[in-house]
DNA sequence: CGCCTGTTTGATCTACCTCAACTGCTGTGG
DNA sequence: CCACAGCAGTTGAGGTAGATCAAACAGGCG
């Protein structure tokens, strides 16, 4: 996986006092299993828009997000992207036993990755059910991100793609600081708008459009272009649709 | 899974002559493996249009595609609906530890599932790492080809949308009888313009104007309605992009 | 023969795109 | 400390792909 570059490798020490260690690829796997984990895993941290994994390339390591944001792109040859996946903080990048990524993935937030050799990490992974399952669920989980986002691009409106977007990032926000999407906090957006469009299946001025449009109908407010407090809940719930699902990408 | 409509129950009889045997969830299974799943296992048949799964609902088997096409549903309350998968002759439908679908999986042609009991499947996969690896794989590929039907909705043009399905379509026609698509040979569209209007994100009426377009500009013929054969194969592949992972849908 | 369902074709409308100008920030250098 | 690139985002004006509304057509079937 990995790109060539030069990055910084740090170390945050032991897998039992992880930050995703409950949510990972590992949150199946005994204390045993974590001794094997621990010695093989090594971090390295990316800057915003460095690529992790180039489209089409075999990549040579995999594993998990430990924090910041990263986009799962895809292109025509003419140039016209589209994000195919939006990974957060737990989430887990590359596959075993398939060396070529068919997309490219890209930190749009300083990154920091929990990192596999890939040989390690398919011995690792053949020999235990836990990783296995884990795996699966997650990839399921993806699946269905996925279809949700299907249904998006093929049927929503602008206005009610931003408003998705919006409910994805807001929920995940409330969920980390443990309150509801209703109790008006600040959501950070970690997209520029040119990824929110090519996110959205749309363009930037259309993006920047329905952010006006939605601040202007009082549905969010915007104290500044990267972040935004939702003000209507239930109007930006009813655009949204019910991708109550959606959570996940 | 099975909605409770009464249907032909059939028997194929053994495994080792399953037509899908190679490709199913099964073709990692041992002979031993391949005995219990012979006992757990029974047939069922549907009609194009039935439901074999409900939108939400609760599903009490699951199992593999034998013959015909499934597609997977999603919709909005509206009454927007969008295709977010087509599944055929060895895909998997349903999935194990989750006993509620996303989705609503509709029979479009005439169909035969061989379906299992979920606790029944549930123990099963447990016990068995052949099945749980190629689920894992199937599961994968599922999810790059809803990836590159992201880069559909999102980026494409009704044209080049269309002119992506009628590969799909003629690439599998083509791999079963083991010819090139190059070939001229006719293939079968299995889709109503309406299923394949809610596949492509667009309405009845633009499908079938770009099916004119296509035929008219000498990329495809039309010896009737549900029935085409790809006239210019460089043109019709320019259309679609470099999609050619989207073999899997 | 006439009905029903699926499909095609035509005329018009509109949501979003395209092209273009402008705003506001942030950093850099004189 | 100001000037002024340079970039992200916004706003405006106009064009267009595809949607919508409406009508005609084709084939199967009672």
């Amino acid at each position: 996986m990995m790109a060539a570059a030069p990055n910084l490798i740090s170390d945050l020490g032991r897998c039992e006092t992880c930050p995703i260690r409950q949510r990972a690829i590992c949150s199946y796997s005994s204390p045993a299993e974590l001794v094997e984990l621990d010695k093989a895993k090594f971090y390295r941290d990316y800057e915003p828009g460095q690529e992790i994994v180039g489209e089409g390339e075999p990549t040579t390591s995999l594993g998990s997000l430990v924090s910041g944001v990263v986009a799962l792109h895809k292109s025509l040859e003419d140039g016209r992207r589209q994000v195919v996946g939006l990974l957060f903080a737990s989430d887990f990048i590359g596959r075993p036993f398939r060396p070529k990524a068919p997309y490219e993935a890209v930190a749009v937030t300083p990154v920091k990755m929990c990192l596999f050799q890939r040989p390690a990490f398919e011995k690792l992974i053949s020999e235990s059910a836990a990783l296995q399952r884990r795996l699966l669920e997650m990839t399921l989980d993806e699946l269905d991100a996925a279809r949700d986002w299907l249904v998006l691009l093929g049927r929503k409106t602008a206005r009610e793609r931003l408003a998705s977007l919006l409910l994805i990032l807001a929920r995940r926000e409330a969920k980390l600081k443990g309150v509801d999407i209703a109790s008006g906090i600040e959501v950070q957006i970690p997209l520029t708008r040119e990824s929110i469009a090519e996110f959205l299946g749309l363009t930037i001025e259309t993006v920047s459009r329905q952010f006006t449009s939605l601040r202007r109908d009082g549905v969010i407010d915007l104290p500044d272009k990267r972040t935004f407090r939702i003000a209507d809940v239930e109007t930006l719930q009813e655009l949204a649709g019910e991708d109550d699902a959606l959570d996940d990408f």
